[in-house]
DNA sequence: TATTGTTATACTCTATAACTATA
DNA sequence: TATAGTTATAGAGTATAACAATA
């Protein structure tokens, strides 16, 4: 069904030149390691995780109000974040308290100053990634990162057009 | 330099709009996480570990001389690409034979089915990967392309800090 | 002695199951 | 009984260390 880009016996020059391109992931994950190769030491300086960057991120877009909601915005499970939440909060960073309406569960918000920590880490960490974006000619950097903002989108939580609870993120035609 | 784009304190306006654009890592888990659903059950299909994927392609590409050097290069440890190797070899689709002029070191091929393996694999993965492009704009998915082959490049074994090479020039050890 | 590959061990991360408290 | 959160346990994946073969 799929042509093959790789076409061979065609005269006498077989280059057998495999593929266009390479596979999305094989060129995905090194850029990913590229990423957090470079936010590491930011988060190291600041003392916080990823887990721990990544509820500071999403708290700060949502407010909200049980702890399993945030496990599964950020994708994590819902034990796992506990004891990252113990930090923040020890550190007041963020605020865990009952709601009083359900006692069961716990209002999450930020602190002031776990805002002002959101901030500054992720300037750092931008600062750094525009250095990276810089060495693309300017349509191709803006092309990559709207395309990338799109891409990205497929897989949130609440995706286009697909149900919540299949996982799957195959695309509808 | 990049100034901060959430901005505070001008006179009590600003709605508080974070960053102009979400952090790269930010964006690109997910569409990660979105290729690796999509490539699971390809490679389930045809009995192929992620791992045993990354060896079909990188073989295809570089005939390798040391078990310590395939495993650099596609960046794992060294002692876990054994028991992958095993499995291919066992499948005949890689040949993994004693060098004649260093023993200890083993020569890595791929066979003419792991070859046709792979090119049936890599079709079937990038068929899907296109229809997640196709919700690009033309111009977006060029830029998109282009960007992350040469940011991934960044990542790779040999990078050169700066260069704008094509993509896939490997130096030499 | 140094190097390649292999095996064995330990560690890290993550998920599953059991427990507490609220409802 | 059911749900939110927490704690305890087990599993997968990975890296580190010890070992065998060859140079």
């Amino acid at each position: 069904m799929v042509e093959n880009a790789a076409q061979r016996g065609t005269g006498g020059t077989p280059p057998a030149r495999r593929q266009a391109r390479p596979d999305l992931a094989e060129m995905v994950v090194p850029l990913l390691r590229t990423l957090m190769a470079a936010e590491q030491p930011v988060l190291d300086a600041h003392g916080l995780t990823m887990w721990a960057y990544a509820v500071l991120l999403h708290l700060d877009e949502t407010p909200i109000r049980t702890q399993a909601a945030l496990a599964e915005a950020i994708r994590a499970d819902k034990t796992r974040i506990i004891a990252v939440l113990d930090d923040l909060e020890n550190r007041e960073l963020i605020r865990r308290r009952p709601d009083p309406k359900d006692r069961r569960a716990r209002l999450l918000s930020l602190t002031a100053e776990g805002r002002r920590l959101r901030d500054t880490v992720q300037s750092a960490i931008q600062l750094g990634e525009e250095e990276l974006l810089a060495q693309l000619p300017a349509a191709d950097r803006d092309g990559f990162l709207r395309g990338l903002q799109v891409l990205s989108a497929l897989a949130e939580p609440g995706a286009s057009g697909a149900g919540r609870e299949t996982g799957n993120a195959r695309p509808r035609p």
